[in-house]
RNA sequence: GCGAACGUAGUGUAGUGGUUAGCACUAGAACCUGUGGAGUUCUCAGGGGGAGUUCGAAUCUCCUCGUUCGCCCCA
């Protein structure tokens, strides 16, 4: 009897080949441009207490109603593994009284989150988001420096059709009122709305405003929009980002339909996606201003801004466009050897060559030089190393350049050296 | 939470209600223990799992699990 195969979880994936030269090669590029602007990379945990998600995400966005994986300790702690990572970064803000630093605050992290949610396309229960948190500094050029270096990164990664959507919810001043004249408005022609508007009327209007059904486009776009009632302050805020965006030439869209799924949003909120792709997929990078976070966990009043790249999703982007982000290292150097005594000494030689920095490729495990020089032949090296037992006694060793077949015999104390001069030319 | 399609070796696949379920590539083993992508031979699926229908199922039905895609929502 078969027993079930032991399998990985719904909606999680191991990284494996390819994937983890993508992940390699994004992380790398993210930490590349990230270092210029000195932030600092911040791990914070996995689990961390159900509460701060409940508070700092929201409890009534989806992701904490419905989406989390929560556990309570043998000690009676209840914890969930973090379904985004602003929270547990403004935790360890305040919890290290990080207000005494110069502000403000400028961190990036890149590690996995989980969600417990269907998976499909660009959306897994264990995914990957690469961050930055900005904390401490309302100024607007924040807003625009986080946008950019997001921007660099994808540019860096040859992305090219890159389209910013970008829209201001106000604040806790003027939100609420725009709130109530929108649901205002929408009430006066529910009857024209889509079912899933209907619900959104109660549970969450602002999302109406980005429903893709036609009708509900109609209606919405007779809609009053927040960006006309910002109050003073906010008003100023968004018009100083788009102003600092048009100076550093990033192109943008200003979204007035743009909201975001976290309550902790003020004023800036910004997607990145690619253009002519799919929307719901396409979001590659979303982020904004939270300026009330900080002091909703416990902390002062502190302004903040930051954003995170959903990793596998911009790793299926560049899938889809087929960018070679790294051509496949072939090795140039096969080391074959052959009886006992030139294995032992081979070792040896190996790691001679991996102080010298050059790679080399063996087989160790195989004894036959016909199978070792066929394999070498394989990887297309351009010099196959052959040290034998003569070569042993002698301290020398073959060099056989692969194409011409070619063959010289060199002192063993001076391979790395001929090895260099023809790897040169 | 809702909907659709799919699930055959490591990978990609073929096939019929019924004797040994094929193929390609890969991998491992053996032969040859000093010179080229090699060859020959061999090995690896009991059909995602479970139940049912049937004389008999991988092929039909149901359940379950999973994958993929869509809705919701989000990175």
């Amino acid at each position: 009897m078969k027993k079930t195969k032991l399998q990985r979880p719904t909606g999680m994936h191991d990284v494996l080949g390819e994937e983890q030269e993508y992940f390699q090669k994004i992380h790398d590029a993210v930490k590349e441009v990230v270092n210029f602007y000195h932030f600092k990379k911040i791990i914070t945990p996995i689990l961390e207490e159900t509460e701060l998600f409940v508070k700092g995400t929201g409890a009534f966005t989806d992701i904490v109603e419905k989406e989390m994986f929560s556990l309570h300790t043998k000690g009676g702690d209840h914890l969930s593994l973090r379904p985004e990572g602003t929270p547990g970064v403004v935790r360890s803000y305040i919890e290290h009284g990080m207000k005494n630093l110069p502000q403000p605050v400028k961190f990036w992290y890149f590690g996995p989150f989980f969600r417990y949610e269907r998976p499909q396309a660009g959306r897994y229960r264990q995914f990957h988001q690469a961050g930055l948190e900005v904390i401490g500094e309302k100024n607007a050029v924040v807003d625009v420096q986080v946008i950019q270096i997001f921007y660099s990164i994808l540019k860096k990664l040859k992305f090219k059709n890159l389209l910013i959507e970008i829209n201001s919810l106000g604040d806790s001043q003027c939100r609420p009122n725009y709130r109530r004249l929108l649901v205002r408005y929408l009430k006066s022609r529910e009857n024209l709305l889509c079912p899933d508007c209907k619900r959104r009327l109660k549970e969450n209007p602002l999302r109406i405003l980005d429903c893709k059904e036609e009708k509900c486009q109609e209606v919405v776009s007779d809609a009053p929009q927040m960006v006309d009632h910002l109050c003073d302050e906010c008003k100023l805020h968004f018009k100083e980002v788009l102003e600092f965006l048009d100076e550093v030439g990033i192109p943008y869209y200003l979204n007035p339909y743009l909201v975001r799924g976290l309550d902790y949003y003020t004023r800036t909120v910004f997607e990145i996606i690619e253009e002519g792709e799919n929307r719901s997929q396409g979001t590659l990078i979303a982020g904004g201003r939270y300026d009330n976070l900080i002091k909703l966990l416990g902390g002062k009043d502190t302004p903040a801004c930051g954003g995170a790249m959903g990793v596998e999703r911009v790793i299926n982007a560049l899938k889809n466009k087929k960018i070679s982000l790294f051509q496949p290292s072939v090795p140039e150097i096969y080391l074959a050897q052959l009886g006992v005594l030139a294995k032992r000494k081979s070792l040896k030689l190996l790691e001679n060559f991996r102080t010298a920095k050059i790679p080399v490729s063996e087989s160790f495990s195989k004894d036959s030089l016909g199978v070792q020089l066929g394999i070498a032949s394989k990887m297309g090296v351009k010099y196959a190393l052959i040290f034998g037992q003569k070569e042993a006694l002698e301290d020398s060793i073959i060099i056989r350049n692969m194409k011409t077949s070619r063959q010289d015999t060199v002192k063993i104390a001076n391979v790395i050296k001929e090895i260099r001069k023809r790897l040169k030319k």
